[in-house]
DNA sequence: AACATGACGCGTC
DNA sequence: GGACGCGCCATGT
């Protein structure tokens, strides 16, 4: 029985939602911790489809080479760039320095986030 | 039904 | 580092 299990995209919904302020983390590494392995473009998808009024931290995603994925100049690239200097991240040509800021997620806490 | 398109990732060269 | 190729799969045409 399965009743109160999230919906996969509810679920990434979710883990996006956990990411600390400060912090950034990946497509691919946000649909492992969703369950959905090999499935970073769902995670892409999940995040254009995010109701606004859920106030995720979207722009805290960013792809596995340590950069933002939106195409240069463009209006979204560059809020994801302002919001990430709000918090103090550093952001050099669009390229965010993972060893320093990415997010490392306690597994057993996540575990139990994700549990219902 | 078939094909193209992504806010991606990884291995290879 | 950069450029490809391929895997991935829900959506849109």
């Amino acid at each position: 029985m399965k009743q109160n299990a999230l919906s996969p995209m509810a679920k990434i919904w979710h883990v996006v939602g956990l990411i600390p302020k400060g912090k950034v983390s990946c497509y691919g590494k946000i649909a492992d911790l969703a369950g959905l392995p090999g499935r970073a473009r769902y995670v892409s998808r999940a995040l254009k489809l995010a109701p606004k009024q859920l106030n995720l931290p979207w722009y805290r995603v960013i792809n596995s080479q340590g950069k933002i994925s939106f195409p240069e100049n463009t209006p979204a690239y560059i809020e994801q760039i302002q919001l990430l200097r709000s918090e103090d991240i550093e952001v050099n040509r669009g390229k965010i320095k993972l060893s320093t800021y990415k997010w490392h997620p306690d597994l057993a806490t996540l575990m139990l986030e994700l549990a219902y």
